[in-house]
DNA sequence: GCGATGCTTTGGCCTTCACCGAAGCATTTC
DNA sequence: GAAATGCTTCGGTGAAGGCCAAAGCATCGC
């Protein structure tokens, strides 16, 4: 087999704890610099310039040079997946101890962003809220938004496009689609695909919530309570 | 931060070349013996014995044994899925070398089974047709059943189950979702999720297609040739 | 029982690779 | 220019782990 190889590599690039560490901080999305991975990775510069020339190489992450930083990424929506679907066959067999998360932990679990959209405990509840108002319907498999969910989009001044890619056909209309990705904290669905990234714009932009410090996890402010309230009927 | 040790342990378990390839032969949902793994792997017995002992303790296989053998397979959908994504980012960073696939990679390009639903040149051909025929819609994201598909599933006797898991509520009747699922091969979308899974299993039960000798790769029959053209307009 | 088969465990060899300290570039700042 | 900062390369060390041969358990067939 001609990809095996490739398929080994790519998974031991993701398999060793300090480039995990890595990888892990940069599914926010975000472009992070050699130093500030080393740090949270808990290695040394050195070091952790040597394993994010291999994820370059590897083609996990790219680079881009600004002055004398280096901003790294991930190098795609593709990269980001495999990482939260690794997560989440880690959380199934997790080591199930359940005593004492962190305080950093707890932050995660509440809310954090997954590459371009929300998830953590804010996540879930507001798929379970779009749910329950009859805005979206999901399975397991996908979701669509109905009629009410667009409604309420465009109430929200959220632009969704709604057209499949037809290749050769040129544009098409049709109904608005989104993908359910299961939380590894929560153990249940949050919204991912395009639908989520609007969503988690939307809720950055008009300053719902914030980012905590330079991590993944976000903060909801006073003004993003009331609208998860008066919106969509949360807490 | 308390999983990352998990997720680089996961990934690791996939990250070597005797454990990939022994995941990749089990790809197909199929269980198979600790010699019969050796052998696609290209290890001697003992030492695939000792990967597996670890896959199975770290969740990714479940063994079953059964007089004197012992079956491995996949220990859920969300290994499978994350092997899927793994191979998607293998396949995008590629060494790219389109000269000479082997003769078994050719089989594999042509028509292969993915866990539980049809990938390759075959799976794609028919998620096109599907949409060609207005019978499925597709985005990236996700897809839905139309009317017109519904109909013919039923034609063909393919049972969905047209409900949600909605927890606490009860089921409730709703419109049949289907996950799409990038193609390493194809590089474009084939149909996964509960949809795949009974196309598929309706395909080899139906005498449409049948597994080359124990390999993941699938042939088409004669009958399953005329059933394709003439239900599908494929070819 | 006895041999054959499937699988696992043990032991020893050997490669791989993560790690850090120190030195070397590159870029910015003064 | 000189110092400071961000990052990389080099060299050496140490531990982890993949590999196989041989021996040890189980199970099946006769």
């Amino acid at each position: 087999m001609a990809s095996n190889a490739a398929f080994a590599e790519v998974a031991n690039l993701a398999g060793d704890p300090g480039r995990a560490g890595m990888l892990h901080a940069l599914m926010d999305g975000r472009a992070l610099t050699a130093t500030e991975l080393a740090r949270v990775a808990g290695i040394t510069p050195q070091t952790a310039s040597g394993h994010l020339a291999r994820l370059s190489t590897g083609g996990l992450v790219t680079v881009q040079k600004q002055g004398r930083h280096r901003y790294h990424r991930l190098a795609s929506p593709a990269v980001a997946r495999m990482l939260e679907s690794i997560m989440q066959v880690a959380a199934g067999s997790a080591p199930r101890r359940k005593a004492f998360v962190g305080p950093r932990d707890l932050a995660l679990r509440a809310a954090r962003t997954c590459y371009d959209h929300l998830a953590g405990h804010l996540g879930v509840a507001l798929a379970d809220a779009l749910v329950a108002n009859g805005q979206i319907e999901l399975t397991s498999d996908a979701g669509i938004v109905t009629g009410k969910g667009a409604a309420l989009f465009d109430r929200l001044g959220i632009e969704l496009d709604a057209t499949f890619d037809k290749k050769g056909s040129g544009k098409r209309k049709g109904r608005m689609l989104c993908r359910p990705c299961l939380d590894w904290s929560e153990r249940r669905p949050h919204l991912a695909g395009q639908v989520g990234r609007a969503l988690c714009r939307h809720c950055f932009t008009a300053g719902w919530i914030k980012h905590v410090d330079g991590t993944r996890a976000v903060s909801i402010t006073a003004k993003g309570q009331r609208n998860f309230r008066d919106v969509f009927g949360i807490r």
